[in-house]
DNA sequence: AACGCTGTTCCGCTAAGCGAAACAGCGTTA
DNA sequence: TAACGCTGTTTCGCTTAGCGGAACAGCGTT
């Protein structure tokens, strides 16, 4: 949302290059984040001086790149107990996840992207439990996220949906006018399926959750492996996900079935 | 570390905002921020419209209060593949939670807390999940903490300990004297145990993991609620906590045993 | 030795950021 | 109903915080 008082430009500087910083390049150089965030190397090295005096970045002393820092954890830690729709999803989700002795997490559309906020999984399950919590991931490729959108307006899906579908695997629907159309079965029947559309290997099933005025707000995800999560055991447990929504969306004030 | 370098004032308030809301109080308003940051309303006002841009920071249209935004937790998803103790010990103590059936977590000290970065538990035993990673927690009512600066010297835990220890329960050791004799049986046995030190029906059990110098860096701690994980079950597991700790210990290049 | 890159420091300049004061709105009280 | 006390939000004159180009120190490579 855009305010339209004048913004910080130093607090917008740190945030961009506390954002530079990605799963799959953890670490950075001054000139390197320079680049990528447009703003010259002096300026950097300053801000990250500032980050790193609240640990929100750290300096590998060895090699001079820098990191993000654990203080961010403990931010994101404080900002977990906070909806109503958590505290409710908590034990709901929890109890799913014992049910099916599979991965489950509570996963809401942000901007352009869907982000998991909870998770449940056994120990012997979490083989894909790094990046859980906090992983955006995009909305085409996933079942949470055509959970989500199916239930939007054609214009919303419009703004959210990027002209160019990325394929992250043979499987990922690439095609505008076929993602339409799973969009409609997706509203339809009331759940979304995405085998291997993500990454390979990953089948996931998606149930979406109502608020009092019936919006949907967010989603339960289940997700596994395709060789234990096969596609006739995710049909199997489409009635379960689909209670388990309702029970959700019923304790946040939803008075409607399917 | 204090940096010689100027530092941006207006990030660091901006920082320092972040950090002004807790687990306990996760929603505040422009007015109590400016009395808890000490700067002027408008100030504050100004810097938590900059965080919201970015979604580190949302306010509730409805009470015009502020929280934490999910922002947070993107950052630390991406904060989290990190070290090399976290790669070599997730499968580690992910084996181990799985054959204790309890929460296991990776704990590290940090200024004058400890703060969990892993955790690995069942769903059915994550009764206290909420808050684990990224918990800061005192160093003197933790067995993670004893664990710790049980093997720094006598300065840096002058340093780090707070004059007045803190009582969270009947149970913890607010005596400083008591606590420097709990900390050399600490070093003697080579584990920690605290028995509803923290909070009431909590039991813990931590033991240090030392990097290839030997200096102590982390520990591995195991949790639960003290009626199922009794003083007894906690003696039981102690063997086979000292085990991991070993084996992490040794894949980080440790070669000597206690 | 020269080169190319890194992270880090310096310092003159200027506009970004500050904060007091005021405003608009809301709930409470008399 | 008016006054009050608090909230979040806006305005604008002032000044110094923050900028960024240039230079430096160090390191690895050629």
């Amino acid at each position: 949302m855009s305010k339209r008082s004048p913004l910080v430009q130093s607090v917008e500087r740190a945030v961009s290059i506390l954002k530079s910083f990605s799963a799959s390049e953890p670490e950075l150089g001054v000139g390197e984040i320079s680049r990528r965030v447009g703003i010259p190397k002096s300026t950097v090295f300053r801000l990250l001086a500032t980050l790193e005096e609240d640990n929100l970045i750290s300096q590998d002393p060895d090699t001079g790149l820098y990191r993000l820092g654990i203080e961010l954890l403990v931010l994101a830690n404080n900002a977990m107990i906070s909806t109503d729709l958590q505290r409710v999803a908590r034990p709901i989700l929890r109890h799913l996840a014992r049910d099916l002795n599979e991965t489950v997490t509570l996963t809401i559309l942000d901007a352009q992207d869907v982000v998991n906020l909870e998770l449940f999984a056994s120990p012997e399950r979490m083989i894909m439990r790094v990046g859980w919590v906090g992983r955006r991931m995009p909305v085409h490729a996933t079942s949470s996220g055509k959970a989500i959108i199916a239930f939007k307006t054609e214009e919303e899906q419009k703004n959210i949906l990027p002209s160019e579908l990325e394929g992250y695997t043979p499987q990922t629907v690439t095609n505008h006018s076929q993602l339409k159309t799973d969009l409609l079965q997706v509203r339809e029947k009331g759940y979304a399926i995405a085998l291997e559309e993500l990454e390979s290997g990953l089948n996931a099933l998606a149930v979406p959750i109502r608020n009092h005025e019936g919006e949907v707000i967010a989603c339960v995800s289940v997700s596994g492996p395709s060789h234990r999560f096969t596609e006739k055991y995710v049909y199997e447990i489409i009635p379960s996900v689909l209670k388990t929504s309702t029970q959700l969306s019923s304790e946040l004030g939803y008075r409607n079935g399917f």
